[in-house]
DNA sequence: GGCTCCATGTAATCCGTTACATGATTAC
DNA sequence: GTAATCATGTAACGGATTACATGGAGCC
């Protein structure tokens, strides 16, 4: 079976533990987000659809009053997860305006460039935070490859503020 | 004004020589293609909408008989891409499908994990190599910004490949 | 004669975000 | 009471890829 990249985030976010639309949302914003994102037009619509192709199942699980459905992943749905993570991954996509800015800055001012630079760096120095604000949490779950990813974006986040640092020094050399 | 920044792309392009749609193409391949890509499919209605809000001139420049159209930028147009320059970077986005994979990778064995990670890491180390044998040409264009923008993207995709050498020695002790 | 490169474009489709709409529950 | 959070969805839109279609020029 052929799905969408996201799709399989939220097969595996079912994969453990029943979740509803919502959860799964914040389960991603709170994990993949830096390097895979998913918005609700995209959760809700998809959960349909892998429900009807038989590899999650809805069930009714209403928060007192408030309806609520969570889904679970089906003996199928692991299997097609299972599939999925042992092909070799396609996508690898970055979308970086900043560095577009800075490929384009020589017809403005040298202190311009360095000015992209910095609101570059500020930018990943925040996501860095953010990512290490997630740590502690993650090291007490102790599930190896989901802290690993996500030591990975702290470190990337950082390494690549320190470019900036050494790309600005360079400019004003 | 607001433009989609793969219009500005096609504006930096031509802000020195006027290029046609294909070989704006052709020197997105070469040079921003890994943090910015552009294909036919949006290069040639965009340069159309360009020239329509008067930002680019295309005008004949027939190679033998054959027909082509290359596009110069006009005064309008190059203090768009100055006020483009200037404003803060907004998009800043990544889609890395082995990470994903990575992150669900718990439910394998811990072999196949390594695979995930090995498949990256070639993939980057592909990149890294594409981007070294483009490097002497920037080197002798003499041109800071983009020669910059392409080291770093050296840098970057080697920082990858290593991170993940050290993730798979982190799985397999 | 056939391959590769130059050259331009469109149509279908997909993927994804944003905005909108609705409403219950919980904490202050 | 009101703000934040939980919860579910749809519609409009935009951005981008892919496939398709066409054809000239240059080289072996």
């Amino acid at each position: 079976m052929e799905l969408s990249p996201t799709a399989y985030v939220i097969l595996g976010m079912v994969s453990r533990t029943p979740h509803s639309g919502y959860e799964i949302k914040a389960l991603v914003d709170n994990s993949t987000r830096f390097f895979w994102a998913a918005s609700y037009g995209q959760i809700y619509p998809e959960l349909k659809r892998l429900a009807e192709a038989g590899l999650v199942e809805g069930s009714d699980a209403p928060r007192g009053d408030r309806k609520r459905t969570v889904y679970a992943i089906t003996k199928t749905g692991r299997a097609e997860l299972r599939d999925w993570l042992r092909r070799p991954p396609e996508t690898s996509e970055m979308r970086e305006e900043g560095l577009l800015k800075l490929f384009f800055a020589g017809m403005l001012e040298p202190e311009e460039g360095v000015e992209i630079l910095r609101a570059m760096r500020e930018r990943r120095l925040a996501v860095a935070d953010q990512l290490r604000a997630m740590e502690p949490e993650a090291i007490e779950k102790d599930d190896d490859l989901p802290l690993m990813v996500l030591q990975g974006g702290i470190e990337f986040s950082q390494w690549f503020a320190d470019w900036c640092d050494r790309m600005e020094a360079r400019l004003l050399a």
